[in-house]
DNA sequence: GATGAATGAGAGTTCATTCAT
DNA sequence: GATGAATGAACTCTCATTCAT
């Protein structure tokens, strides 16, 4: 009922005064119908993939009417990629440079915050948007444009920022962050990878690599 | 699904009896159908993923008649099977510890061995098929099984030899690479996951980016 | 699908109560309603086709709700239906032998009348509810009945009584217009059939088709 | 068998020489398939027009599989348009001004020839087919403009030549048929419509018709 | 072995019609 | 009366798979 994406369905609150009723069925109903059959969308995508995916079995577990979807959306496509980036907004990483304290070391920084982000990353379903978003992104490149955008993007700067930070600072002794932050981030990417397609049986702990990167760059003794 | 090898055709007799005169096609002839098939299909499955390759399409693309494909493989699914499996036997990454020269570093091993590999990672299509083996790996887990079991875990435990190795000589400071050997690898599947999923537009220099990562994990004063 | 004149909601009472508040829309209202509904319909109907037309559009154009229509007619049949029937009332052609002044030869009457109606055909729609009615006419045959019946046969009968007058009067010198009065209007048929039908890009002008049939029917010396 | 339109399959003979036996299914049974495609669809079509004929009743009718029709034909439309653009080649009327004996009049020439095909317009289903191009043309504009091109444009180049001819022999006294060549065939029209439009029940009857247009335009004396 | 016509089970999509509000 | 969300049957089109030749 929240955040219902900006594409199909009037915004729910028209004004302040509740005494206005239109006829027929109410927004609120509108916007429930609207997140049901997004939500059961999002759990058949991801667990079948869109190719697998068929419009009648969402509509089953969303409990509506299988031409009903195509009221909120205009096709299959659609109604993935609203799936899709709706989550992707959802997915942002927290490590705004301003928020360091004065004087907070950039290593201590992102241990106190990006770690906890990460240990969080499996917790919520945002690896498994990342797993989505890769594995379809071939036949979804705007979805992976998108990604890269409003996720990636965004945080490479900052990490970017972070180093040049340290490196003025000297926490860091050399440029190779600065100049490689995907870096920072490899091993979270390469968790993804093992945890979410390769070796489900046996995950690896992303939290615990990305910390031993951590260690590794910042040339912490052991 | 798993065990997919003796899948379609028997496994073509490396001609025992040369004179004798069987009807029907002779094994050579039977091999390259085989083989253009097998080429066809890969080329397809690389280019649209499984859900979008039509055996029609392999088909025409392998100068032979569709109903043919079935002769070789009892159905798409073991084509696609066959086809990747063929492939992830390349993709064999060879860093023997048994090949450190007596003496050398582990470092310099690495940097001998390993770096070329990667450079050469993109260069031929292993890292589309690593690319292809994530994409349909929820729709074949089987397949990203055996690529872990022989590709992935291989290399990880030629990795942990080399840092054990390294970490008894005293080249390593602490058990890190030990404990996580997925750390030398991360900067790889980071490179695969952002220049074949993320930003094909921007990718990012894979062998740099696993330098940059031998320099931080050996301590290496830039 | 032949009576449906009462297809829908009850003709409207020209307020024999005038003071009277029934609850509800006002009589007038309803009309109102209703025609512009039928109206709409008419435009789409005369655009697309029945097939290609949905209630959806009709509603939009008619500034309604689609459920509305529903109140009005049982069902997009019958919509189609009343909208060609009123069309249809409309769609009399003058030409009544009692309007012929007393000495006054048939064809002279007939160039003064029917001609005039004959270069209006086109002007008002009343061709294309001509081409409608034979476009749709196999789905529905009972409004091609209606046309025949109200609009056909009625000019036939006045056509063949002209022609008798004619006949009798010696202005026609043979019984040929008598026994196939359709002859006279022959060039009009023709004339819709080319315009609205095979040869919009170079229309045939049908007035003047019709008068020289008028010529050669009277035998007018050139 | 005879006559495949050139759009989908392969020419039926290759070559002279009989011994070529191709694997799989013979031309002859895929032209064979066609045709009863070809004919279930124009039956289908003719029953009930293009928006209610559903492929799936023309496969049934022509004793095919559902699927098997879109090998013939990309789409519904397709089908629609080769069928009856095959139809349309059949619907050439013959009159020849060359076929004309020497010293025949026009008049007496129209009545030998044109007569006789008008009586068996009916007799086979040509008539059909105008009312099929007429209905469907408002969706199918190409019909209508092949059916022009092909069956009407050169019928009026052919009579407007022996209308000119009448006139320079004397045989007609004016110019009328000369600029109006649509009045000689205004009663095939008129019949077509009325016959298969309007009112099926009471046909006219279209040859005896278009013999009195004929008496009519040539000024016989009855 | 080799061909490709033939099959038929779905899948996506549309739209007349219903009904809670 | 009026609304438009909701329904579900029906339709077009696809494609893995089979099979007569």
């Amino acid at each position: 009922m929240q955040k219902s994406s900006p594409s199909a369905v009037a915004p729910i609150s028209r004004n302040d005064t509740p005494a206005i009723r239109r006829r027929g069925a109410s927004p609120e109903k509108t916007a429930t119908t609207r997140q049901s059959i997004v939500d059961a969308a999002l759990a058949e995508f991801l667990e079948k993939g869109f190719a697998n995916t068929t419009i009648e079995t969402v509509a089953k577990r969303a409990g509506v009417a299988k031409g009903l979807i195509y009221r909120y959306f205009v096709a299959k496509e659609a109604l993935f990629t609203a799936v899709v980036q709706q989550e992707i907004v959802n997915a942002h990483i927290d490590v705004d440079d301003a928020k360091r304290k004065p004087g907070e070391k950039v290593e201590d920084f992102l241990r106190r915050t990006l770690v906890v982000s990460i240990y969080a990353i499996e917790k919520k379903s945002r690896a498994d948007i990342a797993r989505m978003v890769i594995a379809e992104g071939a036949r979804f490149p705007a979805l992976a444009e998108i990604y890269r955008r409003d996720v990636i993007d965004p945080l490479m700067q900052k990490v970017k920022r972070l180093a040049t930070a340290a490196r003025q600072s000297g926490e860091l002794t050399d440029d190779r962050l600065v100049k490689n932050p995907h870096l920072l981030l490899a091993p979270i990417w390469a968790g993804i990878v093992i945890n979410k397609f390769l070796d489900r049986a046996h995950p690896v702990n992303i939290g615990e690599l990305f910390e031993s990167q951590l260690d590794v760059i910042f040339a912490k003794a052991a």
